[in-house]
DNA sequence: CGTTGTGAAGGTCTTCACAGCC
DNA sequence: GGCTGTGAAGACCTTCACAACG
């Protein structure tokens, strides 16, 4: 959330600047769609229609990792996926907890998108007795108490809050107190963290709601 | 992402002006934040702490809604409650159809949020015949040759796509074919769609790399 | 008084258009 | 010729600051 002044990173090998979220967010897309690309290099209207944006903004987003794109042949895929990756804090093994062992907890656990783009689900929690000790999606379900111990190399974690609403704001501060710094929240309610700890959020009705108001628009003009 | 087709909007008779999507997102937040409000009246600064934005763009947002707010005091919580409600197109019921009866299906299904917020889920579909007829969080799961059937309101439906990459094309085509034009897109890969169907893209690797990004950051300087 | 409503300022993001380079 | 890289323009969004008002 609050990112520190704008200052130059000391990145072993090149100076860094910084990326705007929106930026980081498509190469996000950017790399998904290139982990189906054979070809050896491709072009910047080639990636935007494959990841659903537009040529300049690939272009002017790209830009942001000084890519080694080539006039007149376009960027080299190989090349870029790692540029990418990197920026994206990839170099490194991510590791993921997650709290809450219900549905959703469950579907996250087991979604195969986050083993293949660089994270590993090293942890499932839930306070619920009856699920301690269960497995779900191939994980045990430990403690909530059990956190702390999990996180022993908190800079490099990140928390996901999956409980009912109600148990949001406990579940960050334990999260917090784990060390952890970096936070998704799906729980359909804002969570209190102190300066320095990153929260983004998720919420299904907000979606839908953002849907539904433009229903409303397309009935009113069609 | 693909956004709403950018045309103007010149609701007939209406004073009713363009509302831009961050705020019908805070507008959704707002929402959920009265919902836990017993006072009869809000200000904007109270309602900014308890949907975590801040005052002047509650205001703002409100402005959007030609809210009717009271100097000195705030807003009517039951009135300003029916105003968002309103603009976000809950007046009237909305349906949703999921379709993959996964893990991800499941969660949805389940979830909670969808009932209180005005959403009611008419149907969960999926291609396997093992699960087809079989039931999930209270729904039975439908054959999707039965898309069309269900969607015999398609103007007030909302299509939910829960299945895998590689099916996320082929579910589109048939929700449209359905005569849904308001799609949800939790699979990690763009669809597309013809002009006049609006779709929405929640990924959760793209979260965690926004995440995995800022983590970088905070390294680097930290 | 306290709080809304809002023009104006400041910032950010996207698109355009074309120079520069292979 | 084709495509990248990027300044400039434009659209959009947020914040500020204060007049207007109950």
């Amino acid at each position: 959330m609050r990112n520190p002044p704008p200052r130059a990173l000391s990145i072993v090998g090149g100076v860094e600047q910084k990326i705007p979220t929106n930026t980081v967010a498509r190469l996000s897309r950017y790399l998904a769609a290139l982990d189906g690309e054979s070809e050896s290099s491709i072009s910047s209207e080639a990636l935007a229609e494959k990841s659903g944006g537009n040529a300049a903004q690939v272009r002017k987003d790209l830009g942001y990792l000084n890519a080694a794109g080539v006039r007149g042949v376009g960027y080299d895929t190989a090349g870029l996926r790692n540029q990418i990756r990197h920026s994206l804090g990839l170099g490194q093994e991510r590791r993921v907890v997650i709290v809450g062992a219900g549905n959703l907890g469950t579907a996250l656990a087991g979604y195969p998108g986050f083993a293949e783009r660089g994270f590993r689900v090293c942890g499932v929690f839930d306070k619920s007795p009856r699920l301690v000790g269960t497995e779900i999606a191939g994980h045990p379900v430990l403690a909530l108490s059990d956190i702390r111990e999990c996180a022993s190399s908190p800079s490099t974690m990140i928390g996901v809050i999956a409980v009912p609403a109600g148990a949001a704001q406990i579940v960050a501060d334990m999260l917090v107190a784990a060390g952890i710094i970096s936070i998704l929240n799906f729980a359909p309610t804002p969570v209190h963290v102190p300066p320095g700890v990153d929260v983004r959020r998720v919420d299904l009705s907000t979606e839908l709601h953002i849907l539904s108001h433009r229903l409303l628009r397309s009935e009113g003009t069609g």
